[in-house]
DNA sequence: TAGCCTTATTTGTGATCACATTTGAGCAAA
DNA sequence: TTTGCTCAAATGTGATCACAAATAAGGCTA
């Protein structure tokens, strides 16, 4: 596993158990963690300066989420995923991020728009510097950045439950193949939230993400 | 004679948390545990005669799904939804139940049609005997084996993720109310695949995914 | 009766340990 | 090189405990 700096301080108030599963769950979701890698609970304990009993909470939470998988005799691993099921999440991700989209539409405000292109001249800059990985990341945050005003929890959640699983076969895919993922995509979603443009926005969306995911199975 | 240990006994096999946490999300999704009911984790200990750890991975593993929702203070309570949630939880499954369903179509065999027909009238028997709490369990054991023939775990997953949810809420509703949800729907959908029509499954899955969810919200 | 303070009980958290199983390295034989 | 075997190391599981925080209970005042 990559080292990681923690982005979250020891702060007794937020329980070890929390602290690690949040710091894991993005290492997972960006793609910091390569597929079949598997954490073990002594191992992850050690890093974190805790012992076995929160490690194994937060692993156990990750495994519930499909974060990760656990194999017959209890060791955590990080997911694989076949052709099948990529098609398969990635059919979910077009059903559900257009309904999140369109839903956020009539909240959508100015800052917001301001914020989604600042995030999206960042992804530009720093993948053109070479940082494919930095898509992962910056794309996901775009999405987020949209979905949260939606203010429809339970649908984001599902949704980040998919780019969970998705997170390690999309790592893979950005160090084999080195092609940069389009950026037009984000463009023509501005454009559609500018526009109050919710046919043109759900359609944008799906093709987002299935761009996205379609190079992985080409 | 030598001394035998019942064979429904505990098995070894399976862990101990496993056999809490399955048993845990069938009380809550068959709407056992009434909302704001909350679990303590030297209650479940005790109840399963485990020790706390067990306990608490399964307590954790069940909030991460949404069964249960964990208080700051870190105590778990059985989900009680606000309508909101619920017309949000409500276009969840109409957005991914039809989708199943569809794609469980072209596997439609025989044996799948007949075994639909006997969930069918054995919820029909038991709900006009009054057993209408019954018609929880029986409905999702209708769904699903349906929607097991979809082949496609992931998305199979979410929408089990969503009925936990709901679970507790359900149970409530009809506690209160005592109408019998119309079985009709069902007959309907038997039909469709009968034929071997799409559009008309689909359309029926949501009919009544969302007739039943309105019941709710009035 | 209602509201508030104090105290006792309950509860989650995290650490440590023993135990059985699994894993993997090393080596031998084909 | 490959396959199979042995054994030491690594690993998950579940139990127990101390501790601090949260909750519930009891009693007091107004």
């Amino acid at each position: 596993m990559k080292e990681h700096k923690p982005i979250i301080a020891k702060d007794p108030s937020v329980p070890a158990h929390e602290r690690i599963y949040r710091q894991l769950r993005n290492d997972v979701m960006y793609g910091d963690i390569k597929p079949d890698e598997n954490l073990t609970l002594r191992g992850v304990a050690a890093k974190f300066g805790a012992s076995m009993t929160p490690a194994r909470e937060a692993l156990r939470k990750l495994s519930a989420e499909g974060a990760l998988r656990s194999t017959y005799s209890g060791r955590y691993v990080a997911n694989s995923l076949t052709p099948e099921r990529v098609e398969e999440l990635a059919t979910l991700r077009s059903l559900l991020e257009p309904e999140l989209a369109s839903r956020a539409l009539p909240r959508v405000h100015n800052a917001l728009i301001e914020r989604l292109t600042a995030i999206n001249t960042n992804i530009e800059q720093r993948v053109s510097r070479g940082e494919t990985h930095f898509y992962i990341r910056g794309n996901l945050e775009f999405h987020r950045a949209l979905y949260l005003r939606a203010q429809s929890p339970a649908m984001l959640a599902l949704v980040e439950t998919i780019w969970l699983q998705l997170g390690p076969t999309l790592r893979k895919l950005y160090e084999t193949q080195n092609r940069a993922p389009n950026i037009d995509m984000h463009r023509r979603i501005i454009g559609a939230l500018k526009a109050g443009d919710e046919p043109g926005l759900r359609l944008s969306i799906r093709s987002d993400v299935t761009g996205a995911l379609r190079m992985i199975l080409s």
